[in-house]
DNA sequence: GGATTTGACTTACACTGTAAGTTTACCTTA
DNA sequence: TAAGGTAAACTTACAGTGTAAGTCAAATCC
């Protein structure tokens, strides 16, 4: 560790916010990480706020574009399913994605890659603008959510059985039916991104045909 | 002011919320705010996360479930219009919602509400979950993502205008072209809940009708 | 009226981001 | 090689954070 540089401090940022999510990400904390005081750090980023917009570009520059010419609708799912898989690897990062604007190149990549996608397919430019905004909407949420619950259904069936008890099911029936069914096992209760996904692309399909016809 | 009491505090603790985000909502202000000292407030509330889980609740309150019987389609489209409205009047609560489990009863008869549309609907009481976590998942990754842009056209003009010189139109061809759109006023480049909303709903209602046959 | 409980208070600690100013070390040019 | 310049580290300080711990007065209850 001679020497600060922009990449080793992301690189060593993005450790510490995949592990402790970003609260736990403190300047000090980040700059005893590298050896080095936390003033230092202000050398190559101005605040923690652009560290944190370099860290989401970082974040971005991993989702995959589908390369291949596929369907427009396999298309946006494919794109869909890589973003899904890199938010769950940075626990952090959706709610970032969702919650502050990037203008960094990677960022745009990804923007203009899903909208190249869906003009392929027959959207004007507009509509493509509107199914690029709902299927993220739609995915940053969902990671969002699914982050807070147990991943494990082993875990889910503990928790479940644990707070179950205090619910009267005469007020919530429906949820307390689910609860039992998780914890005999008949239900996982986990949920699927495809689920809503291919939910939102069939409507998406529906509404170009019923446009063309 | 002669008495705190855990309304008064929630009452003005959403105030704040409201007007400066969860991150302008500390002990020492909100105390202030009530003529009395920080540590006052730890009378009421064990720490400020369950606070802010307070906070939640009362913002869950406000959404309305449609009572009479409508479609499920219908049922289901309309909570959720409430629920975005209800969201963008809080606008720190649609990440709170999405990141910290709350079993509030507000939250409970919330969950409880939406199932029932949904089985009464036709659906088993999973695929009812299903659809709510899909629902809920666009709705509060929609708001969330609405919140940082600008709301009047107007102000996104202007933004469009100011910052689409310094992007290369060889590079992000669509992306360049849809700012131009907004420039030149042919596209206003707002987003609306209902495209997403209406395209998940349809691809439910394929769903169930696919299944039916 | 005395005891008990409630709800406010003060103080203190270990953090946070970062503004401002200082010193060290290297690198370039004469 | 010596000198000058600059880059990148440093220290110090400030105003803020949540909250643990202990104190003290007033209201409530027997």
């Amino acid at each position: 560790m001679s020497r600060l540089s922009t990449e080793k401090i992301i690189a060593v940022a993005l450790e510490i916010a995949d592990r402790d999510g970003l609260e736990g990400l403190s300047m000090r904390n980040l700059a005893t990480q590298l050896n080095v005081k936390a003033m230092s750090l202000y050398n190559y980023f101005n605040s923690r706020e652009t560290l944190i917009d370099a860290l989401v570009e970082k974040v971005v520059a991993e989702i995959v574009l589908p390369t291949q010419m596929l369907d427009w609708v396999d298309g946006l799912r494919q794109r869909c399913l890589s973003a899904y898989q890199v938010l769950k690897k940075h626990p952090w990062a959706s709610v970032a994605m969702m919650s502050r604007i990037n203008t960094g190149p990677a960022m745009l990549g990804y923007i203009e890659g899903t909208l190249a996608i869906a003009v392929a397919g027959g959207w004007s430019e507009p509509e493509a603008d509107h199914i690029w905004n709902a299927l993220d909407s739609y995915v940053y949420g969902f990671v969002t959510q699914e982050l807070k619950f147990p991943v494990e259904p082993q875990e889910y069936q503990q928790a479940a059985a644990q707070y179950l008890p205090e619910i009267p099911a005469s007020t919530y029936p429906h949820f307390v039916n689910l609860g039992h069914q998780i914890i005999d096992g008949s239900y996982h209760g986990l949920h699927t991104l495809e689920f809503g996904l291919d939910c939102l692309l069939e409507g998406l399909r529906r509404h170009q045909q019923q446009r063309a016809s």
